[in-house]
DNA sequence: CTAGGAAGTTGACGGCGCGTCATCAATCTG
DNA sequence: CAGATTGATGACGCGCCGTCAACTTCCTAG
């Protein structure tokens, strides 16, 4: 791990003012978070301590309120990397959208694929209590929000979009985009594409047009 | 507050055994559920600890853990008041509906009238930090979420619905209530008839059916 | 290369919330 | 009325909280 020249002459590749301090900082704030989710899906939001996550770290208790002042502070930074990375997929999906249905659609696989793939806290939050939900809307969470409703409004100013309540078609959106991923995840076989259908199918045409069922056999999981 | 005949002679109107000890104990609990909702309302129910609660009653520490094992369980009993308090009628208001628009119709005009009215502790959950939004999946509740799919698949079965996802499309109507009876509580002047005639056209048509909105004035409040 | 200062880390500390439990008071029962 | 039972009380030991003075590491100017 020791090398003579750790730091090789700092002249060129200077787009970034890395000294060793500032290294070593990012480096500690990444080191929390790391631990930080380690300890959260370990032990869930709720019954985890600030101490908690400290001990999973090789720093001491004073340094991390260097960098949080509390859990709740850690987990909406989790939250915002995690918003950080989706936002940009879920906007350009939508661009290319040049219809109402390409919109929706886009929109809701995205959504879909992203949380199945990045499973996310969403197993990790389970660990809570098996009752307790919770959702931090972080300034980049809202964000997105307002980014999803700024697109219905751009998209009814084009004509794409009756001129409906964009402020509640996003609520309803997004409302519905979480509750079913929830429902998905639990699923035995988790099918994105087929909980975007459905989605898609009903923002489109009503329930009326919801994809048919064969026989009564979507619910083998009501209880766990 | 002394009355020398508290307890008038226990002979007739003995249909529940109430005892002093049995009163005691019903008054006890719900001192402790009385003083709870002004405190989570006060400080939210994240900054809100169990000694918070006991000050705000005449009781001693050790008495509080004779009823509940802590503020969540506290919280989870209040969840299950309101819970019981809003099913039967959102289970009549379905149980009367002839047609798919009644069922949709009357279930979130339900909703919505009741979260408005009794407020509940929305308002209360808004004080946790701006930021964190949680929901309690407690029995009683869970037990609303598997009355709305039995009473779909019923409808299916009636051949009201098509042979949809029930498991799915009772996430989508949870989801969409929850989520736009947020978005409705923060409005100026919150209207639960349009929430559910948004709502349930949404359901009914999809989007192209949702009612139009003069010009594009439905957002004025997409920051606080 | 070095000295002085700036920046950041450390862990011990007082304060407090936690859940428990021995003790005691009130109620019930015969 | 007396003994038994139930439940209320609050002091206690424990661990987490956030702070801060002392210390170490890095940076910068000469």
């Amino acid at each position: 791990m020791e090398q003579t020249e750790t730091v090789p002459p700092p002249s060129r590749n200077a787009a970034k003012p890395t000294g060793k301090r500032e290294q070593t900082k990012q480096q500690n704030r990444q080191i929390i978070l790391d631990a930080a989710r380690v300890v959260f899906a370990e032990h869930g939001y709720g019954a985890t301590t600030v101490r908690d996550i400290i001990r999973a770290t090789p720093l001491a208790s004073g340094t991390f309120y260097n960098y949080f002042q509390s859990k709740e502070e850690v987990y909406q930074a989790m939250q915002d990397e995690t918003a950080l990375v989706i936002r940009p997929k879920l906007r350009e999906a939508r661009e290319k959208a040049g219809t109402v249905e390409e919109f929706i659609s886009a929109t809701f696989q995205t959504f879909f694929e992203f949380v199945l793939r990045d499973g996310v806290d969403v197993r990790a939050m389970r660990h809570n209590a098996d009752t307790m939900r919770m959702r931090m809307d972080t300034p980049e969470v809202v964000a997105g929000f307002d980014e999803l409703r700024e697109d219905i409004e751009k998209a009814i100013a084009r004509g794409l979009f009756p001129p409906v309540d964009a402020d509640y078609l996003m609520a309803a959106i997004v409302g519905v985009a979480f509750e079913m991923s929830e429902r998905m995840a639990r699923r035995a076989e988790a099918d994105p594409k087929a909980a975007a259908d459905f989605a898609t199918a009903l923002f489109l045409g009503g329930i009326r047009s919801l994809p048919p069922v064969a026989d009564g056999k979507a619910m083998e999981n009501s209880g766990a």
